[in-house]
DNA sequence: TCCATTCTTGAATGTGCGCTCAAGATACGC
DNA sequence: GCGTATCTTGAGCGCACATTCAAGAATGGA
């Protein structure tokens, strides 16, 4: 008997940052054994193979940005308030040059889903329960009388979400400092002002 | 002497759709020569490389997109009206599944351009060209009095790209039928109704 | 007609890739 | 402490890729 010795949160978020930064096709196996510090062999007895590890870095940052997520969204503070420093902290995330500024999920769904279903269908599922979970967030604003509106909660969350696409792709062309804030302002004031 | 016998154009339009839908990396030469009906050595001659072949297909997708963005903007309609219908057309460009949903500027924006600093900045151009052209028919829709508004036109003509992002980006995850139509009317709402 | 020039053709090339596997290292059960 | 099961290691495999190039085909000028 002898355990992994290696981290498997941190292998994934290492192989993560690769596919981010590089793309799935372009990041070479070379790289990802440099990136996790794991042999080959190691990648492919825990991962299966390359797909598998860009599945497995898939989960894991699902999980985190959940983890993320249930961090801005607890506590007592008006719901409205937490959306404002939710959508500002994801301005920053596009703003910090040193880290890809995309979203795994998004990059991998342009780069990978037309050709691999499974992936696809992985990525779509996580970005639904994503979108669930603010539509959820809107609903608690409207039973707390701090948003009155006619609108269905799930037609505001999808608006939110398209949004955020949008606002993750625009700052790909590297925008002047303060436009990325000027549309996440104009974004909230869209959905949560009457 | 003896002339090129192939189309440029046409060439370059199969190049584009092979591009769009596999992407830079995973788009071989074998299935460019496929799908333009070029030898290597033809390609080669005319265009250096892959990436030469894909600069040139960028280029020609420019001139189509503008092409296409006259047509839409022309005649004596008023201009909101004009932009409904070329909100509908992308919407229904998303939804058309058996071609590439996405844009080819997008696509390889998020592809190679943090690898590629001449075609990230190829298409940056590209796109910020694109948003003056709307600006400029924004300004023009107030110089008509169709829009009244306080809003600066680029500030407006921003939104509405980061909206176009948003809905691309959506159209991935294969939305059903109405969403990708409600969502555009929603932000057509927003960006020209006070 | 014939030559010069240019374009076309596609087999061949070298390279870098994803992936394998057998040998070595390590830790646990007894 | 020994045996065994499991993990780690990294050189090496075959393959598919982007790219080349020399021979062949077609064109136009004289």
């Amino acid at each position: 008997m002898r355990n992994a010795e290696f981290d498997q949160e941190k292998v994934l978020r290492s192989a993560m940052n690769a596919f981010m930064h590089k793309g799935f096709a372009k990041t070479s196996m070379q790289d990802l054994t440099k990136a996790t510090g794991l042999h080959p062999g190691s990648i492919y007895c825990a991962f299966e193979n390359k797909r598998g590890l860009l599945i497995a870095a898939i989960r894991q940052y699902r999980e985190d940005r959940n983890t993320e997520f249930g961090t801005f969204f607890s506590g007592k503070a008006a719901v409205l308030t937490k959306f404002k420093a939710y959508l500002d902290h994801i301005v920053k995330e596009c703003q910090s040059c040193d880290t890809a500024q995309a979203c795994l999920l998004t990059k991998a769904l342009s780069e990978v889903a037309e050709q691999d279903e499974e992936i696809q269908a992985l990525i779509t599922e996580n970005l639904r329960l994503w979108q669930v979970g603010i539509a959820e967030q809107i609903e608690l604003a409207k039973s707390n009388n701090e948003l009155n509106t006619q609108k269905d909660s799930c037609h505001l969350a999808r608006y939110f979400v398209m949004g955020i696409y949008g606002l993750r792709t625009f700052a790909q062309t590297r925008p002047e400092a303060d436009v990325l804030k000027q549309l996440a302002d104009q974004l909230y004031q869209d959905i949560f002002t009457v």
